[in-house]
DNA sequence: GTGTATTTGTTCGTATGTATC
DNA sequence: CGATACATACGAACAAATACA
């Protein structure tokens, strides 16, 4: 059966606000923490989200900035 | 077994001094900076020390100006 | 009035340990 | 055993507002 792990969950959620255009290029995205507190996951798993965004081509993280919807073409 | 965490220890240290009028009302409790290097731990513990004390009711952070020992009854 | 230091706020990076499935 | 998930803890960088010399 394996469930949809959460990680994969949230990014699914963060995507699909990207594809509907509530996030936009150039936007960023809510932070691990602000992630953290609106999915109720521990750290880690924000953090997973987010790079399974990136692996996606979604997203770039910038340290210490935050994450940003990127220009698609 | 379950220890204690640092930063639960931390904050039940200046509860202490709080409790055994070392700190009284109104008094700054020691800044982030300071618990750093007093108790030898990183900011992010300092901080969730901080926010413990403040979850308790015991004090009240001002921005840029520090956290002070709330007037009890 | 100006510049520096202090202090909290916020963000991402990394590592370790525990528990569960 | 490996993947998932949680919690703790340290580090680093930058921002912004206040305090102070």
């Amino acid at each position: 059966m394996d469930p949809t792990p959460l990680f994969e969950q949230v990014a699914n959620a963060i995507a699909g606000r990207i594809e509907r255009g509530e996030l936009r290029p150039r936007d960023p995205i809510p932070s691990e923490l602000s992630i953290q507190q609106e999915f109720g996951v521990a750290r880690g798993t924000a953090r997973r989200a987010v790079q399974e965004l990136r692996d996606r081509g979604l997203v770039v993280t910038i340290p210490q900035r935050g994450t940003f919807v990127v220009e698609r073409s």
